[in-house]
DNA sequence: TAGATTGTTAATCGATTAACAATC
DNA sequence: TAGATTGTTAATCGATTAACAATC
């Protein structure tokens, strides 16, 4: 249908989108047809530049006077998150970190679903974990291919986080998000996007020293 | 002592050294007085120029032919990080994802001594988690005051962070780690850093429906 | 019309990369 | 000396902010 899609919207652009969303899904509960950049800025303490800039990026166009249309935004960013094909996810690692990430609910707002979780420990094999069977590695593989699951969440201890990764691309994982603090070497055409606990510790850390030290 | 501290570090440069420190670590295990720019980036997969930039915003100059004091380094970085004198912190929330931190030792590399959790839920307070006893909210600002804690991570429900931030503020933490959606209105004086699930997720979402659309 | 709001173009700012000089 | 390596200065790049024109 349409052509020229997600042609440059950069990934500071995209990062920000969950910030968007909550905002803009408000209003259009509140039955407001438009809205405007001022309001959306405002809310989240962003420059109304910002917003404007963002919302052009993503191929929309506003009306002056009134505004952005509020359902054409909201489809439009569901679109980018890829929300039409609900995104379906295995969680490696029945950890405390993997359960956390299993029974967070909040990931359904941007179109995740985590929909089974592996270990390889026979001690958490069976369990239920936010109302899934923790299940052995073996079946992986298997079960990525007959489920065609595109993402996996990885958690598993450092140690362990090269091999689950390549067991995952080997099991043809489209995407792996990998919690661990691992830096991972995976084939090019894997996506790849990690959360990086210790660099937003460093941060903190920093900031920290220096008031105390004042 | 020493004056001019921490003239202007980049939060870029601040983020990138849990990525070295392991790597200048393993070079002083392994006896190495000395280590090169190139020799550090190329296990890091970085630029060696980058690498040099980094190392002298720190303070620290190299000499020429033999490249940098390891130890020097390495002291530099655990005094920006302030592991001179660890970090302790309280965990708010013994839920999954608050077990995970606490159960994870990871941190302790860069400082950080998790010494508590609390919990407003009677079902949690008294089970134990990674050697702590889950405590009540009603002790938190008497500890935090008696034990001089100065870091709070918030791993609460959405609903509850903005109460239990306030909290925290309320009895005097310094910094605030916030893992929760939420997006918190603090005093300027109090430190926060956030954790960004959302994202995250949403730039790996974005780059996963753009290649399964080809 | 007047004024609120979008949209565009230029300026600024910070981080990274490139080119090359200095030094041990 | 020669060559590896640091250090400095300039160029590039991307994101944000500022200024202002266009429009409904």
């Amino acid at each position: 249908m349409e052509t020229f899609e997600l042609e440059s919207i950069s990934y500071s652009t995209i990062r920000r989108i969950p910030l968007y969303m909550p905002v803009i899904r408000q209003a259009a509960t509140e039955g407001q047809k438009m809205v405007s950049s001022a309001k959306i800025a405002e809310m989240l303490h962003l420059d109304p530049v910002l917003v404007r800039k963002d919302i052009a990026s993503l191929g929309i166009t506003g009306q002056a006077r009134n505004g952005f249309d509020v359902l054409e935004i909201l489809g439009r960013m569901e679109k980018i998150l890829g929300m039409a094909n609900t995104n379906t996810a295995f969680v490696i690692g029945a950890g405390n970190l993997g359960s956390a990430l299993a029974n967070y609910g909040g990931f359904a707002e941007y179109g995740l679903q985590i929909v089974g979780i592996f270990d390889t420990n026979p001690g958490k094999i069976g369990k239920e974990v936010a109302g899934l069977t923790v299940l052995p590695m073996d079946k992986f593989e298997h079960l990525v291919q007959r489920m065609h699951i595109p993402i996996a969440i990885l958690t598993v201890p450092a140690a362990a986080a090269k091999t689950c990764a390549d067991m995952a691309v080997q099991a043809g994982i489209r995407a792996v998000w990998n919690f661990t603090p691992t830096k991972l070497n995976l084939p090019p055409s894997v996506i790849l996007e990690r959360v990086d606990l210790a660099a937003s510790l460093a941060v903190l850390s920093s900031k920290l020293a220096s008031v105390l030290k004042s």
